[in-house]
Order: C-alpha cells, then sequence, then structure tokens
DNA sequence: TGTACATCAGTGAACGCGCGTTCACTGATGTAC
DNA sequence: TGTACATCAGTGAACGCGCGTTCACTGATGTAC
C-alpha cells in the first residue's frame, strides 16, 4: 500500500485539509514580505517558503511571480482605496475641511504601514512594473478630486486665495505621507519616541501646521 | 609580430591612453545607474557596459560591487554635505530664518535630482545595506543641527511658541523633499508642467505655506 | 452501494539565465644597470 | 643608450549560486454508471 503510506515522500494528490489553503497562505506571505521589502527584493522562493509551499505553486496558482504581485496588490490596495473614495467623496466635497481631510489621511496611513513605502516603491521607480497601472487605478483617480476640494476651499474663502490647489496638494501629500516612512530613521536621529502617543502628536502638529499655513490671511479666531 | 598587431584580441596590457580611464569610467556609470535605479536594481555588469569596460574591472578597482557602489557614494554625498553644512552654519544660526533655509534647501534638492531617491532608498529600505552608514554620516549630523536652529526660532518668538522643533523638522523635510519625489508622477496626474519656472513656483509655494504654518498666532507685518 | 476513471492539487527535480566574482594569463610600461 | 626584467593594467573564460519557471509524474478526490 505505497499510497496511503505517510512516510512515503509527499507525491501525488494530498489529502485534503481544512486548515492548509496554499492559494491563501501565498498571498499572505507575499503581502507580508512585497509590502515591506518590495518586488524586486523578495525572490518568489522566499515567498513559497514563507507560505510553506512549493516554489512551483506560485507559477501553479499565479501563473507567475508577476501574478502573483498584482492579486496580492489587488486584494490590498481595494478596501484603501474605496476608504480613501469615501473620505473624499463625503462632505468634504460640500464644505471642504482641509485639516479634517488631512487627519483622516494620515490615520490612513498610519493604519497601514506599507502605503507610503508601496506608493514610495512605485511611484519613484523610473521603470516600475507597476506604475502605470497604479497612477492609473489609484494617482490618477483621487488626486484631481483632492485638488478640486482645496479648490474649492480656495474660491469660498476657507483658504488663502492666492494658494494653487495643485501645488497645495502636493505639499498636503508630502505632509502626510513622509513622515511615516522617515519616522524610523527620524527617531532614531532626533530621539523621538513612538508608539500610538507619537503618531497622535505628529498628526496633531501637521495638521496645524497646514491648517495655519494654508489659512486666509487676514482672519484671526 | 603578435604583440603590435592590433588586430589580435585584446590581451595583454593595453597600450597606455590619455582619454581611457577606466577607474573614472566606472564611477561616472556607477553614479549614472546607481543612483538613478539603485543598488539592487543595477548589476555590476551593466555598470562595466555603461562605461566601456571589462566586468572585472569592479573587483579590479573597487574590490566587488559593494566598494564601487561606496566609493561612488562618497565622491557625490561629500560635496553635497559640504554644502549642507556651510547651510546650517551659516547666520541662520545666530539669527534662524527658517524660511530661508528651507529655500536654500529645496534649491539644492532641485540641483541634485538623485537625491531624493537615494535618500528614500536608503532611508526606506528596512535593511539596506548603507543605511547605518548613511544615518552615521548625514543625517546623523545635520537633522539635529538643523532642529536646534528651530528651536532657537521658536525660543526667540519667530516661530509659533506651542511648535515642536523636532516634529517641525519632519515637516521642514517632507515639505523639501517628497515634491522632487513625487513631481514626475504629480505632472502627469496633475497636469503641471515641468521645468526651472515649475520648480521656483514649486519652491515659493512651499516656503510660504511653511512661514505661515509655522508664524507666532498674533502677528502681522 | 461499488467500481472505474477523469480530474485535480500538488511534488520534486531540473531547466536556462544572469548574477558577482575568480583566475590564469598577456603584453605594454617603468626601472635598474 | 641598450637591455633584462619586474610590474602593472587589463583580458576573457569560467566558477558556483539563486533566480523564475517548466515538466513529468503522483495519488487523493469527485463523478458516472
Amino acid at each position: 500500500m505505497p499510497g496511503t503510506n505517510p512516510r512515503r515522500r509527499g507525491r501525488g494528490r494530498p489529502a485534503a485539509r481544512e486548515d492548509h489553503d496554499v492559494k491563501a497562505a501565498l498571498l499572505a506571505a507575499a503581502r507580508e514580505l512585497f509590502l515591506r521589502y518590495g518586488y524586486r527584493e523578495v525572490s518568489a522562493r522566499q515567498v513559497a517558503d514563507a507560505a510553506g509551499v512549493n516554489p512551483a505553486m506560485v507559477q501553479y496558482y499565479f501563473g507567475s511571480k508577476q501574478g502573483l504581485y498584482a492579486a496580492m496588490l489587488a486584494e490590498a490596495v481595494a478596501p484603501l482605496a474605496s476608504r480613501i473614495e469615501s473620505m473624499v467623496a463625503g462632505p468634504s466635497a460640500e464644505e471642504p475641511d482641509l485639516g479634517g481631510l488631512l487627519e483622516a489621511y494620515m490615520r490612513t496611513v498610519a493604519a497601514h504601514p506599507w502605503m507610503p513605502g508601496l506608493l514610495m516603491r512605485e511611484v519613484l521607480a523610473p521603470d516600475g512594473a507597476f506604475r502605470e497601472r497604479f497612477i492609473a487605478d489609484f494617482a490618477g483617480r483621487f488626486a484631481p478630486q483632492v485638488a478640486r476640494i482645496i479648490g474649492r476651499a480656495v474660491e469660498s474663502g476657507q483658504a488663502r486665495a492666492d494658494l494653487d490647489p495643485r501645488l497645495t496638494l502636493v505639499s498636503f501629500l508630502s505632509l502626510g505621507l513622509w513622515p511615516f516612512l522617515a519616522m524610523p530613521v527620524v527617531s532614531r536621529v532626533l530621539g523621538l519616541e513612538k508608539g500610538p502617543a507619537a503618531v497622535d502628536r505628529l498628526i496633531e502638529h501637521t495638521v496645524r501646521l497646514f491648517e495655519a499655513g494654508t489659512a486666509p490671511k487676514e482672519t484671526r479666531s
């Protein structure tokens, strides 16, 4: 009875087990490794090892390493995209609250620590494989919407009249994103603490700076 | 006369030529490729090809691919470091002008387009090979100095009293660095122009936003 | 319910390729006499 | 100045390795009768 001997090398179709979903394990491992270290830095074998799975399963389930990455990315980004969608489509559209929007944005980024790194890698890399798709699906959708919100704030007198909405969006994104990326280094170099309280303080500081920086000139509270 | 026949395969010590400095060619090619695409993305063979040089020359002159990268980096960063050194040690130390400092910082970055990408890659990569050295030589030296300048501005009443100098430095760096990194994408998504005039406008906008954002509350010009 | 068999999930070895690096070797150049 | 030779700059082929991917094969599972 060679087929039923559990000591035999694991060839042939393995017995079904509820706790062993190869595809999901690959996706989870891919998420953990790719989002942290980037596509090029991680080999398909490393992902398979981390998932406890035969390397050939990458091709079996996803066609290629790129296919696995794309599937993982879609899964990871989808909830984020819908969250940002609701942020920019919410009441902000009617009566813009740039400070509130910045805070919501920063809290979203803080809740998804892999986001700045991913964005940097995809935005930055002069010939990243997923750059175009990322721009089309993500940046291209939300950036103009937020720029319009800022424009409305300028028109309604809630923000400084000489503000260029697009440059202000660049400042908005810079202030909200980069700090999270730089935090590990900054906290070492400047002795800043980490943890949720530090994140709260960073967000509070940043929102105040941005609000003061964009407030109309002659207004006082 | 095999040795003097120019058609013979190029073995043996090549005749000296003034216009052919192998080491300098490697450094130049390394600068161009590594600073643009990053260490891991570029192979030593690619650098050698770009330099028009035998791949073994990487080991011959620099010991290893890492050695070549380190030599290139030292050469590229040295003038930049001294420039920043003079910026933070200049009159800013006595009577701080944060807006002026930000403008000088941004102009330096704009003049060295590879700088943000390099910083991102070295700062970002969770286990980049040169991360520690970079922090020790660069970030660790200047960041505390600038934080001190900001602190002095707060004490002297030139900046808002409730400002945390370290968090303000984070905002300072974010505003000054990230836009250059994101510019290629932002200009596509938002239809921003490129070129020196656009850089001027970005810097003017950013300095104004930062100055207004850090200005004391009750002061008016 | 029992049996025959197509399908299905997965294995494990191997493929070709580019990588960083090594190494035996070459002939021009510099130096000593 | 001429000659002998150590040194020096560089060549070109090869090394072992990890990569993404392919492929022949296996035996459990699902289905048809």
